[in-house]
DNA sequence: ATCCAGGACAGTG
DNA sequence: CACTGTCATGGA
C-alpha cells in the first residue's frame, strides 16, 4: 500500500438526514437501565478505557463492532442506533458493563475515603467489554505516549488500515489483524505515528493473524493464566495485560497500575512511598477484592480529572 | 530546552 | 526480583 495515498483526510460524516429522522423519533431504539443499576454514558465513555467514542449533539458517536453507534441517555432510557447493522439489547448491555457482575461490583466495593470521593464524583460509570483485538492494539499504542497523541494514532490506524463503513462517511472500522500484519513498517510508524511501537504492532498482529482463535482462547482462561498468555505477544507487559484483562475481556479482579494510579495508590496507600507495581497489585487484590479493576477505573478517572482541572 | 505521557524490554546487580 | 537506560513522538 502507498502512504501517501493511504492517507484519508475528514472527520467521521455520518449521513445526517438519517440522524435528524432519528431524532424526529422513528429510527432511535429504546433500552431501559433498571432502577438500582447506576450507569453514566458519559463517565463510562469518557473514562479513558476507550480512545474512539466523542461527542455528538447530545450523545456520543463511536464504532463498535464494525457499526457505527449513535448513543444518548436520558435518564434511565438509553437511546441508540447503529449502522448499517442492527445492535441488539442484550449486545448494547453488555458492552456497557450493564450486567450482573458490574451491579455486584459497584456494591461490593469499600468506601474507604479517597475511592468512596471517586465513587461518588463519577457514580455510574462502568467497565466496558470491548472487543479484544482493538483493545490490545491499543494499550499497545498506548505505552509511554499521552491519551491525545493515543487517540489520533488509532483514528489514523483506522481510517489507513481499516474499511469505511457503509452510509457513513469518514467513519472507518478497526481494522482486522490480517490488515495490520501485512501493513509496511514505514506506514505504521510514519503515517500512524506509531513511533518506535510499529514493531510491537506488526509483531502481534502476526500472532494473532496466524491463528485467529487466539485472544477468544486467552479470555476463556483464568486471570492469571490469560495474563501470562497475553505477555507473551511482543509489547505486551504487565500494565496493557491488565488493560486488555479488564476493558475487554471482563475480568474484573485485573488491576492495571500506570504512572496515575501508582500515583494514587502509593500516596493513599503506601505514605507517599515509592513501591514496587507488584505490590501495588497485591495491596489492591486485598484491600479492594475481587472487582479491583472497578476501583483502579474509578482511581484512575479521577486522578486524571483533579489533574486536568489545574 | 527539558520533562512527561495509561510502558515494554534488555541488561545489571 | 528490583532497578536502570532506552526507545519515537509531540505537547506543555
Amino acid at each position: 500500500m502507498d502512504c501517501a495515498s493511504g492517507k484519508k483526510q475528514g472527520g467521521c460524516a455520518p449521513d445526517r438526514s438519517h440522524q435528524r429522522a432519528g431524532r424526529e423519533g422513528e429510527s432511535f431504539e429504546t433500552l431501559v437501565v433498571p432502577r438500582g443499576e447506576p450507569f453514566s454514558l458519559e463517565h463510562t465513555l469518557l473514562s479513558g478505557q476507550t480512545f474512539r467514542w466523542r461527542k455528538d449533539d447530545g450523545g456520543f458517536v463511536g464504532v463498535v463492532s464494525g457499526n457505527v453507534l449513535w448513543l444518548e441517555q436520558r435518564r434511565n432510557r438509553l437511546l441508540y442506533r447503529s449502522l448499517p447493522g442492527k445492535v441488539d439489547p442484550s449486545e448494547l448491555r453488555t458492552y456497557l458493563g450493564l450486567d450482573a457482575a458490574s451491579n455486584q461490583a459497584l456494591r461490593s466495593l469499600p468506601g474507604d475515603p479517597v475511592l468512596g470521593a471517586a465513587m461518588r464524583n463519577f457514580a455510574g460509570m462502568r467497565v466496558l467489554r470491548q472487543d479484544p483485538w482493538e483493545t490490545l492494539v491499543s494499550f499497545i499504542i498506548s505505552s509511554n505516549n499521552n491519551i491525545v497523541r493515543i487517540k489520533r494514532c488509532i483514528e489514523s490506524l483506522c481510517r489507513t488500515f481499516g474499511h469505511e463503513i457503509r452510509g457513513a462517511l469518514g467513519c472507518y472500522a478497526f481494522p482486522s489483524p490480517a490488515a495490520l500484519a501485512e501493513a509496511s513498517p514505514d506506514c505504521l510508524q510514519q503515517l500512524c505515528n506509531l513511533g518506535y511501537r510499529h514493531t510491537y504492532v506488526r509483531e502481534t498482529a502476526r500472532e494473532v493473524a496466524r491463528s485467529p482463535g487466539l485472544l477468544s482462547d486467552i479470555a476463556r482462561l483464568s486471570y492469571l493464566h490469560a495474563r501470562t498468555e497475553l505477555m507473551r505477544l511482543p509489547g505486551v507487559g504487565p500494565k496493557v495485560a491488565d488493560c486488555v484483562l479488564l476493558y475487554s475481556m471482563g475480568k474484573y479482579e485485573a488491576f492495571p497500575v500506570d504512572t496515575w494510579v501508582r500515583k494514587v495508590m502509593q500516596r493513599t496507600y503506601f505514605k507517599d512511598q515509592r513501591v514496587p507495581d507488584s505490590a501495588i497489585r497485591s495491596f489492591a487484590a486485598d484491600h479492594f477484592g475481587p472487582f479491583a479493576g472497578y476501583a483502579q477505573l474509578y482511581l484512575f478517572h479521577s486522578a486524571r480529572e483533579v489533574w486536568n482541572r489545574r
